[in-house]
RNA sequence: GGCUCCGUAGCUUAAUGGAUAGAGCAUCUGACUACGGAUCAGAAGGUUAGAGGUUCGAGUCCUCUCGGAGUCACCA
């Protein structure tokens, strides 16, 4: 019965989120299928650098050097040259001061490698100015090569585990930043090479979605999510509040009952007033004089024993949210190729705590309970098999990570857990690890801050919860209202501009959350979030409409690029977007190796914010000559190419015009 | 209390151990008969929580102190 949950809610979301996802995905794969064995055209200057300098000084100080290690960075601006070479490790080695040092490696560099024009030293940086050939040549090559910054198939499969919701209510901004930093990731992942399979595990089983169908069932009047024109997810959501608002009002008139007051009576201790008294028994009292919470415990144990009425009417209730989670996730932008239920697997890993015991990784206490000890490890014992011989969620996550394994047979596996749950997972993977299971050392916590708003962390007691829907809703429109205002006169069709309206609202909200690095908690500012302006998804997509509207302007005029070849004397302004540019293919690398996808959110935006002050002080269109026009138009139309490949890796779309 | 993470301008944040700590918002001043002003230029705003240490060089590494968060269930 629980097959055909499952089978159900992944017909939908294929049919449904996984549309637009794997259009688009479809066209980057048949980038890398077409253009894999372009990745490096020509060599990286900065290897070219690195290699140089390690031979020079092996050469000149007879002493070997690590060419990884030679520290190479873009020059600041106030100095002149392209990169600049830290030449004080090599001082010691030279011994000589650290400008003596530089101004013989700087010669033996310009003698060695032709790329270098120039080159100058100040205190102890060594400054090289790179020929304009290298740079003409770099952007001819990149211009022509749509997957540059994507690295070819390597072979490896990785699995990344997201958002994984409970069924009982709908997605909130916490799971907004969870789906963004996992989606991001398998996107980085796939562009670094691997082969990815997206997963989400949905708890749909246990005391929260009990309390949702006792209050259906209870309250429902039979109400569907049809009969009442509410999204279906908020309806099952709805029903779970109600449970909550009805079990507090049961309490309440329990604590004034003869029971309660008697039981006050019996148990307050000295000094504690009723109130705090109360506050503290509400779990015991649930569990043990609660009317609402034995029909709960009830719906529980029938669902257990796979009572027919029971479970259809959880299939029911799930399925509502599903189809709920289904519009989330499409507005979203996000699919998975592989769903698990934690129906399916919530009696798993029995038999990893028999295999753990025979291989004396854990004990068994006294009462029958096991555990494992990793004090060695400076953790505590922990339990992971009830007395009763029942699971608790660590053999869950231990047998659901074996039986991934098997059935994957990923190299790594990647959590997107909030930071709440670290040790959890420290736990869970020493305890794999002690186990010797074969893929322990692939296994990877991507932790992440928790959202906060201003006024505190959200509680869904107090109702502070940012809905997903409601946010979407807003940014969408914030967008529409400040298109509005704009005034802009446009002859789209009205679905297009909805399409792009819908790209910047969502491009403002995606790009506000996914820029700030993913250990860090976030302040979620609401007002903040849909800004347009400034350090924004829309700044960077206005950089892009730029450029778009000007390709638009070469293809009609039948504007001739390869003029761009004869451009002579690259300004400063250029030179800036063609380092950055350069650049591109090693951020991405560093922030799939680092599951960082911050590190992206911020490239592009500091090429944005370059190519806004080029657009600005240098023509394009009109430049003073036919070399320089192409040349511009070249350097624009890659600088577009990879805002966009940057930004999609965001999941973040660019609108055409805005 | 133990362990983990965080502390950078009023706010939100950036900085593989490298040069003068870089942005955005908010504040103030400028730039549109437009290659699209959702842009650009400029001003002001910092003892990188504090104190030691390692280093030629520390926001970054080490130690301690202070402040904040999370976690330490036979819950998930």
């Amino acid at each position: 019965m629980h097959k055909k949950t499952r089978r159900t809610y992944k017909k939908s979301i294929f049919s449904e989120a996984g549309k637009k996802s794997q259009t688009c995905s479809k066209t980057l794969e048949g980038k890398t299928a077409t253009f894999a064995p372009h990745f490096f055209p020509m060599p990286n200057i900065v290897s070219i650098i690195q290699d140089a300098v390690a031979a020079a000084v092996t050469e000149l100080y007879a002493e070997p050097v690590d060419a990884a290690k030679v520290q190479v960075n873009s020059t600041p601006p106030d100095f002149t040259g392209d990169y600049s070479v830290v030449i004080f490790p090599f001082a010691k080695i030279a011994k000589k001061a650290p400008d003596a040092a530089a101004q013989e490696i700087g010669a033996a560099l310009q003698a060695r490698v032709s790329e270098i024009r120039a080159f100058n030293v100040v205190k102890g940086f060594l400054n090289l100015e790179i020929s304009d050939a290298y740079w003409q040549q770099f952007l001819q090559d990149t211009a022509s090569d749509p997957s540059f910054g994507r690295q070819p198939k390597n072979g490896k499969k990785v699995m990344v585990e997201f958002s994984s919701p409970n069924t009982n209510k709908p997605l909130h901004l916490g799971h907004i930043r969870n789906i963004l930093l996992g989606w991001s990731c398998t996107q980085l992942l796939e562009a670094a090479g691997y082969e990815v399979v997206k997963t989400q595990i949905i708890n749909d089983r246990g005391v929260a979605i009990c309390k949702s169908m006792v209050s259906w069932k209870n309250f429902g009047e039979g109400k569907t999510p049809a009969s009442e024109g509410i999204k279906s997810d908020h309806f099952v959501g709805d029903y779970y509040v109600l449970f909550e608002q009805k079990t507090k009002a049961e309490y309440e008139a329990w604590q004034q009952s003869e029971a309660g007051q008697a039981l006050l009576a019996e148990k307050q201790k000295p000094g504690q007033t009723p109130e705090a008294f109360f506050k503290d028994f509400k779990n015991k009292w649930f569990n043990e004089y609660s009317q609402l919470g034995s029909e709960v415990r009830d719906m529980l144990l029938k669902w257990e024993n796979h009572d027919p009425e029971t479970i259809a009417l959880w299939k029911k209730m799930n399925d509502w949210v599903y189809e709920g989670f289904d519009k989330t996730y499409n507005a979203l932008g996000v699919s998975f190729d592989k769903l698990y239920y934690e129906s399916d697997t919530y009696l798993l890993g029995k038999d990893i705590v028999e295999e753990g015991l025979s291989k004396n990784v854990f004990f068994k206490k006294e009462d029958g309970s096991v555990w494992i000890d990793l004090t060695d490890a400076g953790h505590d014992q922990k339990v992971v098999l009830r007395a009763d011989g029942t699971s608790v969620y660590i053999t869950q996550d231990m047998g659901t990570a074996q039986m991934r394994h098997r059935e994957l047979g990923c190299e790594r596996y990647i959590y997107v857990v909030a930071d709440e749950q670290n040790y959890h997972f420290q736990v869970l993977f020493e305890a794999l690890k002690r186990l010797g299971e074969p893929y322990a050392n692939g296994l990877y916590h991507l932790s992440y801050g928790l959202v906060e708003l201003p006024t505190g962390r959200m509680k869904t007691r107090e109702g502070t919860v940012v809905d997903a829907d409601d946010l979407i809703a807003e940014v969408l429109r914030i967008a529409t209202e400040q298109a509005a205002e704009r005034n802009e006169i446009d002859n789209a069709s009205q679905t297009e501009q909805a399409e792009n309206l819908r790209k910047i609202g969502m491009g403002a909200l995606k790009f506000f959350i996914i820029k700030v690095h993913p250990r860090k908690k976030m302040i979620f500012n609401p007002e903040e979030s849909v800004d347009l302006q400034g350090q924004t998804g829309p700044y960077i997509q206005y950089s892009y409409v730029r450029i778009h509207r000007m390709m638009l302007r070469v293809q009609n005029d039948h504007i001739d690029l390869s003029k761009a070849v004869e451009y002579s004397g690259i300004q400063a302004q250029e030179k800036d977007l063609l380092v950055a540019l350069h650049q591109y293919p090693s951020v991405v690398e560093e922030a799939a190796q680092a599951y960082d996808p911050s590190l992206v959110a911020n490239y592009c935006y500091a090429l944005a914010k370059s190519y806004h002050r080029f657009y600005h002080e240098l023509s394009v269109l009109n430049a003073e000559t036919e070399p320089a026009k192409a040349f511009r138009l070249q350097l624009s139309q890659t600088v577009g190419q990879v805002l966009a490949s940057g930004m999609a890796l965001l999941g973040v779309e660019m609108p055409d015009r805005m």
